[in-house]
DNA sequence: TCTGGGGTCCTAAAACAG
DNA sequence: TCTGCTGTTTTAGGACCC
């Protein structure tokens, strides 16, 4: 999502030249908000939050009225309330993101199949093969906005670019609802003045390395020569952005990407010491871990923990395992020996995580997989997790309820039993 | 027997994107 | 009461083997 705030923003020349700009980036704009305002048009033209008020919850989105105050993704909603008191907080709704997300997929799928989500409200289109059926990129894009708009009711950006890194920045700098060609042969002259900031890989840390060195655009790092930029930043990052500030990024359309971790974190409302209470929630973790694992019909080998203590420093501890699994309990074993061989020293705790990875198909992991018992005890893991929650009286507990008929081993049936308690468990999308 | 280089794997941490 | 969550990539250091 785009860090601009609608204030600068570009547009192409009617006559830009677009016959050597087959990659289309395409961006909603403001997309938790514009979605949330198709329910609510009333509140349109206003500074609008999502987010949850309540807790330690930060701003998902905000609309670009809101943007004007300085309000910004993945700032404290707390904070953002202080820039913009008038604003009116929204709560995220992800099941309904994830409907117009994929009917906007839909529709770039309707153009070309050469289509890469980038996350759930973006992605890249290669319209190469297009250009003889539909027309030039240029009227591909406009095209595409088009439809998006008709199918969803939702705005968007464009960027065209002869690579994915420029579409990208083009469509940031088009926002809202633009459209920026940039031909092939300006690319460079497009790229330069722009600030280092900018570069694709390049975020505080980063950028602060570069202009302690003099470093602050894209064309001065340009002209850095590779030592420098290696020293400075690493070998493989510094070649990587001395190619990208060249105009260089030969990485193609990306159709299936395999995962290759599977993890979740908890922060807690107030901080914790009380070991018991912490265990519990690794033990929740690694349940909604492996449940995910095996909907993905994946197994892991390495099971990491990360700790992030009230003052915010962090701690991670990994352990690589002979086989791998996609067991709850198996999971758990290994975070909570993880975790005790910690020395905590007291300290409380702010936050609890637990990731799998080391992916392998869970039909090449031989054993450790999960079985039809192991399945039922999370399930009654998961509904206690939930009665614990909302209060006996709304759930019956596990133990009241019928144990399942076993299925025989193999039967990958998580639509039938655990798998589908974890309706609001998927990864948590962002907009930024 | 001792020492070192190179390769691989593992672990931990940092930085980044969205 | 300031700072969420998921996933990827890179780096660096240590263990281990040849």
């Amino acid at each position: 999502m785009s860090r601009q705030d609608g204030a600068s923003r570009r547009v192409s020349a009617h006559d830009a030249d677009d016959s050597g700009t087959p990659i289309l980036h395409v961006d909603m704009d403001a997309f938790f908000v514009s979605v949330e305002l198709l329910e609510r048009p009333e509140l349109r033209g206003l500074p609008i939050i999502v987010g949850n008020k309540e807790g330690r919850s930060v701003v998902t989105s905000a609309s670009y009225e809101a943007r004007r105050y300085g309000v910004r993704a993945a700032m404290p909603v707390s904070q953002a309330m202080r820039l913009c008191p008038s604003a009116v907080v929204l709560p995220p709704h992800h099941g309904r993101y994830r409907e117009y997300s994929d009917r906007v997929m839909e529709v770039f799928e309707s153009v070309t199949p050469l289509v890469e989500p980038l996350s759930i409200d973006e992605a890249f289109l290669d319209v190469s093969g297009a250009v003889r059926l539909l027309g030039s990129p240029r009227t591909i894009a406009a095209l595409v906005k088009q439809r998006v708009l008709d199918a969803t009711g939702l705005p968007c950006s464009v960027g065209l670019a002869s690579t994915k890194y420029v579409a990208k920045l083009a469509s940031g700098l088009s926002k809202p609802d633009g459209l920026l060609v940039v031909p092939a042969d300006e690319t460079l002259a497009f790229l330069h003045p722009l600030p280092v900031g900018a570069l694709w890989g390049v975020g505080g840390r980063t950028e602060e390395q570069l202009t302690n060195r003099g470093i602050r655009t894209i064309g001065q790092l340009a002209s850095t020569p590779l030592s420098m930029l290696q020293r400075a930043v690493g070998e493989a990052s510094g070649r990587r952005l001395l190619e990208l500030a060249n105009g260089i990024d030969p990485r193609g359309i990306e159709l299936a990407r395999r995962e290759k971790s599977v993890s979740h974190e908890v922060t807690f409302p107030t901080d914790v010491s009380d070991p018991t209470i912490l265990k519990r929630e690794l033990l929740n973790l690694a349940g909604l871990v492996a449940i995910r694992l095996r909907k993905g019909g994946y197994a892991g080998r390495t099971i990491s923990i990360r700790v992030r203590y009230a003052d915010f420093s962090v701690i991670t501890r990994s352990r690589t395992i002979g086989e791998a699994t996609n067991v709850g309990r198996r999971v758990y074993d290994e975070a909570a020996s993880l975790f005790d061989d910690l020395d905590r020293g007291g300290r409380l705790v702010r936050l609890v995580g637990v990731k799998v990875d080391q992916l392998v198909p869970a039909d090449e992991a031989g054993a450790g997989l999960w079985d039809p018992d192991e399945e039922w005890r999370e399930a009654e893991q998961t509904i206690d997790r939930v009665a614990s929650r909302f209060g006996d009286l709304a759930i019956a507990p596990a133990s009241l309820l019928g144990k399942p008929r076993r299925r025989g081993l193999g039967s990958r049936g998580d639509s039938q039993g655990a798998g589908s308690t974890d309706q609001p468990l998927g990864p948590v999308d962002t907009e930024r």
